[in-house]
DNA sequence: CCACGGTGGTAGA
DNA sequence: TCTACCACCGTGG
């Protein structure tokens, strides 16, 4: 993955978990932190942001509500990928078209983008996903029903997955 | 339960 | 380039 420099607007999203942080380019949300106990602070007040990105942080917050509930996500922003590399953005399409509730495995990730063989790779996007819990990587368990991994916290997996009623072993 | 080989994409040297 | 990772998967003990 390339690393271009680009500006972002950071915003808080409070929620009973705790506090996200949204990222925002001119582009569109570009990338969700899950809350952390140092608490990335927003880096700018949203009064002080452009109205375009004040309306895309209220998708976002409603969004990102829900889903923590175990609902639907209801309307996006429009999501900045451009960090992600042609493969890693097939895969989070893929994950895209997984309802609430629904879980698909890594191999049926890699079918879906028409390449069956490339189950491992399709895991390391996985966790190369800017946006998670909207971008829905949780929903992505390993075959046989097994939880399989994830990049930080494995509780917000099993969490996550837990309030939308999905069974794991 | 465990071991192992086949895989494709990525990052780093 | 080459190499060493991997949020995997099926098969075989």
């Amino acid at each position: 993955m390339k690393t271009v420099p680009r500006n972002l607007v950071s915003l808080s999203v409070s929620t009973p978990d705790g506090i996200f942080t949204a990222h925002y380019s001119e582009r569109g949300l570009a990338g969700i932190n899950f809350p952390s106990k140092q608490n990335p602070a927003a880096t700018r007040e949203p009064e002080n942001v452009p109205t375009k990105i004040q309306a895309w942080h209220r998708l976002t917050s409603a969004a990102l509500k829900r889903v923590v509930a175990g609902e639907a996500p209801g309307k996006f922003p429009p999501f900045d990928l451009s960090a992600g590399t042609e493969f890693q953005c097939a895969v989070w399409q893929a994950m895209l078209q997984i309802q609430s509730g629904q879980a698909k495995s890594y191999g049926e990730i890699a079918q879906a983008i028409g390449k069956p063989k490339a189950v491992r790779a399709v895991g390391g996007a996985c966790g190369a996903n800017p946006i998670p819990v909207l971008v829905p990587c949780h929903r992505v368990i390993a075959a046989g029903g097994k939880i399989g991994g994830f990049s930080s916290d494995m509780n917000w997996k099993r969490t996550l997955l837990k309030r939308e009623g999905v069974i794991v072993s």
